[in-house]
Order: structure tokens, then C-alpha cells, then sequence
RNA sequence: GUGGGUGUGGCCUAGUUGGCUAAGGCGCCAGAUUGUGGCUCUGGAGAUCGUGGGUUCGAGUCCCAUCAUCCACCCCA
């Protein structure tokens, strides 16, 4: 059987290819205008680095990490041996993580220094089992904001992030951006054993893995499908209620932010994520249909004690990621069609075999004038030539005969115009030029 | 990792309670008088029915395994 592509991968084909490079356009132009720019990070890196960054328990971490070691630390590893912590690779389950290191690592945000943005675009690994809008490799483009706390920052990302997503075409209709605050070192562990101690009340209500949850991060039981436990946890203490005061001053800017730029969201108190570096400003935008249960596309907030986890002096942090693949699938469900990738200004067609030499020319000739330009190349009959370039969408065929070449001409059609004239061969370039420009 | 669905020419499908040379559409290729397209018509190529076993006189149709894929759980973008 003929070698397929992995479990959980794709091939963009060229016209999805087209679409995926338009689409980082896009967002590169957009956030560009709030000063992000684009930085390239390694697709592997350290194991080590996800596990502080991320968390040892998380879901991520724990058990959907692909691992990558060369072939011969595999067989030290197979034999029972061991290898050094930096030989221990993982390809990229975010893009947080790896911005993160290479800021401390170049020292990106000197003390005193204003804050960096950055954005990026790429794929992103995650062994789990495929699903609609989950794949094992996946884009992002994200963009991550060090060196400032202010609430500013994070409303201008928010707001970014959905003028991004109307911009490539997803109706403001279709999406609703939900935020909330999930506290700082200082208020967070006191109301997550307050919510901790509300689930052990409830016990008997709450289904097996929630009270896992219960010993290890109560908070994500907010996230839990099962009814009765989504009903029990609605009555639980809400984050918002028990912020410190500086937090709770920095989510009242935020909101104010928002409110005065007119964006719409909804408070959302349960909205907990996944990864442990968030504090404070987490965010989330769904989209209401089309995307079956995963309708995130995309969803940050902020990670003020990332940069000291990875190794760094302390600096604040700030960033979001959004989901090519799912932003896709919104679009499809929107009716948004993707542009084709293969075009073809001119086709040159030849009459017979005697003046292919002459075509082959000529197609050189406008091809080094910046034309895009096709002939055939299966020794086609005149007719299905005409064919080939009606497929490849050609505006314009040159008809190549013994009558053309003999006074040093082609026919050139006008396909939609169902037109021809004769244009001398050397005129050919300058006259498509004439036509397109 | 767990659960369920699906797997027929490049694509989408038909295939009745297992039975004559696996059917249709799209696409592809070639024609429809003299050097020309998009419509229409005609003809043609192309499938050992995901793979490997098994039951049977006989399996695309039943059973098992395996692979792939889809959907859901978990979790995330």
C-alpha cells in the first residue's frame, strides 16, 4: 500500500498552500500596525522547556508531547541507558514557550527597556487523538508582549486579535470573545482551595475525574461536560469575587479598554485555561457554528512568572494564539471561497510541430517579462490546447502557425472577448503588459 | 489513551435476503469536415471493491484481525 501522511497531518495543497501564506500576510500586516514583529523559533526544544513553562501536569505536557532524540540517544534510551538533559528534545506543542526562552536567552527586554512584541507562524505538534478542528501538527500564529504589565497591553492585543479575525473574513456575527481574570500568586491559591474545599462539600454531586481535579487544579473542573457537574460548578465561588485588589484593578482596565473601543465580549468567570503560566487577563473567542466541540480559534491571556520559570529575571508577559486549521473551517462554514493558486496569463498554442522551437521562445520571452505564461507540452491537437488554456484560466492564447511565424506574428485571442489580431512576436510581452497593467 | 461510525476506478456514490463479465455521475483522454476554448453529443481509458486471514460450492456483500479516516470523550488553538 502506497505510504500515506501521518496520523493527524496534511499536505496544504496549492491552493490551500496559497491561502496558509496569505493568512500570515494578513496577520503579520495587521499586527504589525501594534508594533508585533515576526520572529522565527526552533520547532524543537528542550523537553525541559515546556515542562517549567508549561507545567509538569498539564495535559499538554504530560501526555501529548511527541519527544525527538537522534537515532543513536533512541538506542541508548531503548538499552535502559540515560542522556543528557539537553539532548532530551520535544517538538513544539505552543509557541509560548519557545518566544519566551529566546527573549531571556537574547536578552530582548533589558531592564528599563520598552516591552517586546513579537509574532509568529508555524506548526505546532500535539499527540492526541484527531478529531474535527484537532489535528497532530497544526498552525498557529501567535504573538507574545514582554516587558509590560500595563492593561493596555492586553486590550490592544485582544482588540487585534479581532480586528484579525474580521479581516480574514470572519463575520463579526459568528464569534463571541469571552474574558476573565484568573488572579496572581498572591489571590489564586487562596480562592483555589476555596474552591477545592467547595468541591470536597459537593463530593457526592461531582463525577471521578472532577475530583481528581480536586487534588491537582481545581480550577479546570469550570471545564467539565458532564451537566451535573457544569451545574454544581456554576454555583462554586467565582475568580471574580476573589481577586486582590491590584488585580482586580488591572481586569476593571482591561474591561474599560475594551468597552471604550466598542469591542464587544462577555464575562465569562469559568473561563480557566489549560496551561499553568496564565495569570491574571485570559481570554478566549469562540465561534458559534461549523467547528463541532472544538470551536476555539483562538485564546491567550496573560503569564506574568513565565520569563522567572524559564530561567529569566521577572519580567510580564502577555500573548495569544490562534488556530489556522479552525479559523478555516470558520471561513468554510462562512461560505468564504479560497482564491486558486494556479493561474496562467497567456497560453501559447502551436498550430503543428514546426514551430514549437518558435512558441518555446516566445513563452521565454514573456516569462522574463514577468508573464505568467504556459504552452503545451504533451504534443496536444490545436483544439484540446484550447482546452488546456480555458482550464488554466488563460485571458489570453497566441495561435502559433506557419501563417504567424512567416511574417514574425502570432494570433493572439482575447478568450472573453472571443477576439483575435495579429501582434508581431517581439510586440507580444509589451501588448499582455498593456492588457494587465 | 477510551468509545462509536466509515473504507467500492482521481473524486462522489449504487450495489437488493452473499450468486452471471462490479453500475452511474463528475473528472480525465479522443472525436463531432478544412488551424481555435467554455455548452451539447459520441466514443475511450481507468477498480484484483483499504489490507491480510476465515466461513461458503460461491463474498463488495458474513466473521476476525490490521491499517487509514471521521466523530465524540479527555484537553487545547
Amino acid at each position: 500500500m502506497a505510504i500515506q501522511a501521518p496520523e493527524g497531518t496534511r499536505d496544504l495543497l496549492p491552493d490551500e498552500a496559497l491561502f496558509w501564506t496569505r493568512f500570515k500576510d494578513t496577520a503579520a500586516e495587521v499586527f504589525g500596525r501594534y508594533g508585533y514583529v515576526l520572529v522565527e523559533t526552533p520547532v524543537i526544544e528542550q523537553t525541559e522547556l515546556f515542562v517549567r513553562g508549561i507545567g509538569e501536569a498539564t495535559d499538554v505536557v504530560s501526555k501529548e508531547m511527541f519527544t525527538a532524540v537522534s537515532g543513536e540517544n533512541l538506542k541508548r534510551l531503548l538499552d535502559g541507558g540515560a542522556i543528557k538533559a539537553k539532548s532530551r528534545l520535544s517538538l513544539r506543542p505552543e509557541g509560548t514557550a519557545g518566544v519566551v526562552r529566546a527573549v531571556v536567552q537574547h536578552d530582548l527586554v533589558p531592564q528599563g527597556a520598552a516591552p517586546a512584541k513579537l509574532m509568529y507562524a508555524g506548526p505546532m505538534f500535539r499527540a492526541e487523538r484527531p478529531q474535527k478542528g484537532r489535528q497532530r501538527q497544526f498552525n498557529q500564529v501567535g504573538v507574545e508582549c514582554l516587558g509590560a504589565e500595563a492593561p493596555s497591553i492586553d486590550a490592544e492585543a485582544i482588540i487585534m486579535l479581532m480586528r484579525f479575525f474580521e479581516k480574514v473574513g470572519i463575520p463579526a456575527s459568528s464569534m463571541e470573545l469571552l474574558v476573565n481574570s484568573m488572579g496572581c500568586e498572591k489571590c489564586r491559591p487562596a480562592y483555589r482551595d476555596l474552591v477545592r474545599a467547595y468541591m470536597d462539600e459537593h463530593a457526592d454531586e461531582l463525577c471521578e475525574t472532577c475530583m481528581t481535579r480536586a487534588a491537582v487544579n481545581p480550577l479546570r473542573a469550570f471545564d467539565c461536560k458532564n451537566e451535573q457537574c457544569a451545574a454544581v460548578m456554576a454555583g462554586a465561588p467565582k475568580i471574580t469575587d476573589h481577586l486582590c485588589d491590584d488585580c482586580r484593578e488591572h481586569y476593571a482596565a482591561v474591561r474599560e479598554l475594551l468597552d471604550g473601543a466598542g469591542v464587544p465580549y462577555v464575562e465569562e468567570p469559568k473561563l480557566v485555561r489549560g496551561l499553568d503560566y496564565y495569570t491574571r487577563t485570559v481570554f478566549e473567542v469562540q465561534v458559534v457554528d461549523g467547528l463541532g466541540s472544538q470551536n476555539a480559534i483562538g485564546g491567550g491571556g496573560r503569564y506574568d512568572k513565565l520569563a522567572e520559570e524559564v530561567g529569566g529575571r521577572p519580567t510580564p508577559g502577555l500573548g495569544f494564539a490562534l488556530g489556522y486549521e479552525r479559523c478555516l473551517m470558520a471561513l468554510e462554514a462562512a461560505g468564504v471561497e479560497l482564491p486558486r493558486a494556479q493561474r496562467c496569463d497567456l497560453f501559447v498554442a502551436c498550430v503543428d510541430d514546426s514551430v514549437r522551437a518558435s512558441a518555446f521562445g516566445l513563452v521565454q520571452a514573456c516569462r522574463d517579462a514577468g508573464i505568467v505564461c504556459e504552452m503545451d507540452h504533451q504534443g496536444r491537437s490545436l483544439k484540446s490546447q484550447f482546452k488546456l488554456a480555458d482550464k488554466l484560466g488563460a485571458a489570453r492564447v497566441a495561435v502559433l502557425g506557419p501563417d504567424e511565424l512567416a511574417e514574425g506574428a502570432c494570433t493572439l485571442r482575447d478568450m472573453a472577448a472571443h477576439e483575435e489580431a495579429r501582434v508581431k512576436l517581439a510586440d507580444v510581452p509589451e501588448e499582455m503588459h498593456r492588457v494587465f497593467l
